[in-house]
DNA sequence: AAGTCCATCTCGTAT
DNA sequence: ATACGAGGTGGACTT
């Protein structure tokens, strides 16, 4: 059976069921009155009260309040679910190492609890992200200006990683962060820490750059960009370019791919 | 009533329930087939499958396929369900202005819908964060080194706030950089920034400071340190100072304190 | 296994 | 409302 559910059982048959389920990799869900701790990274506990739980086949375990996105405890994908009965009450317990961590659930009273083998072979597919940016603009550097030409993805450098490293048109040295949302004074700091990162390598090209007389140039690309950081660019001498990041999904690239 | 289930409903009596879920601001869980479509600060689209999806009282709204600890898609508090039907399909909608978002979902099948008045009373309890390892050095500076006098807490300076500043038992001026976990480079090159921003400081006191020939001492406070961490402050001349972050719940301080 | 960085980050808090 | 930073961040990717 793929499927069972069971309305305000006795914690013995709950105890049944999910033992049932974990051997069948089953998703179960339940609505019970509990009390909650972890230990681990850090330490928590939450008293009696009504939650949701959630326990799914690749080891995740959520708790979850009737407030807020994120659950009030959890374990992540590969934890290990046990469960016994201790007294008249059901105990659902969730470890992990590396880091060693516990999830200890004691339910009280279960409204209802439910197990399935979700049928479910899709992957969510996204756009309009950093790196939609970054291929778009590697794609059509025209984006940025005209004449730009992009040398580098993720050049590393002392402080991280900048985003495209590139061209002008007149030969000059252009390093480009990219931000998917509107920009703030954050951005603009990590660019001119990436600035001063390549100021300061000792390199040949660079070299080369000075004794022709190029300049460096800095360049924020976003979509927007918030009041006090574009005070802080014109300060820098850094460039703000307005671009949105693509909003194609790869199924939509794929038909247009296909088109042709 | 504060509680009802229905199992494999058509789409028309799952509507009725929601509806009936949404005016009583009751917690709705229901496990179906469904497609789902996002819009707003990016773009997704997810295609049929059976999926677990969450109504909180709050306006929260998830979507948990049966993977990963994080909902593969959802709304904040605050947002605002509509549903209605459409032919023999069941649609919830979740959206949200300040940023512009609306979250779609197309209901197929419905194994089965639960709504209920979630009674719960209670907030998590933690410990083991920055905060806490602030409030014990505060209360107890020996902790860092014998003769320790924290002077001030969250001192703003030019790139951040320092988390704690004090003076040594010869009046030397030490910064510390707290981390509730394992330090890596990035912590030390910000207390070496918070360095330089109170060397930069045109203030009475450095000035007095460097008449007085007393030094500025930088402090990393953390459990434990990565190894690359640990090589850059002894280039920098920063000391590393090891510090478990408190384990004690509030409530256990409660009872000590009433204790007394 | 450990480090790095993005995220519809979320969430609290101060402004 | 907006900005800012912490988080048991999670999760994907690289080393």
């Amino acid at each position: 059976m793929k499927y069972k559910i069971l309305e305000k059982p006795k914690c013995s048959d709950a105890y049944d069921l999910i033992d049932e389920a974990l051997r069948k990799r089953a998703t179960i869900t339940l609505f019970a009155c509990c009390k909650v701790e972890y230990e681990g990274r850090a330490l928590s506990q939450l008293n009696w009260g009504e939650r949701i739980i959630i326990i799914k086949p690749d080891g995740s375990f959520l708790v979850h309040q009737d407030k807020k996105v994120e659950p009030v405890n959890w374990q992540p994908p590969k934890s290990r679910t046990k469960s016994y009965l201790k007294g008249d009450r059901l105990i659902l317990e969730s470890h992990r190492r590396t880091p060693k961590e516990l999830l200890s659930v004691e339910v009280r009273h279960i409204q209802f609890i439910n197990y399935a083998n979700i049928e479910d072979f899709e992957e969510l597919e996204q756009a309009g992200y950093e790196k939609d940016m970054g291929d778009m603009i590697m794609e059509r550097p025209h984006l940025i200006e005209e004449g730009f030409t992009p040398t580098a993805r993720e050049y590393s450098v002392e402080h991280g990683f900048i985003d495209i490293l590139g061209k002008d048109c007149d030969g000059n040295l252009m390093i480009l962060e990219l931000k998917a949302r509107k920009a703030g004074t954050s951005a603009v700091k990590q660019l001119k820490r990436y600035i001063q990162d390549i100021k300061n390598t000792d390199n040949d090209y660079l070299k080369d750059c000075n004794a022709q007389k190029k300049k460096i140039r800095g360049l924020l690309v976003a979509p927007s960009i918030m009041n006090d950081a574009l005070d802080l660019i014109e300060e820098e001498g850094i460039e703000f370019v307005s671009v949105e990041p693509p909003r194609e999904l790869k199924r939509d690239k794929k038909i247009t791919l296909d088109a042709f």
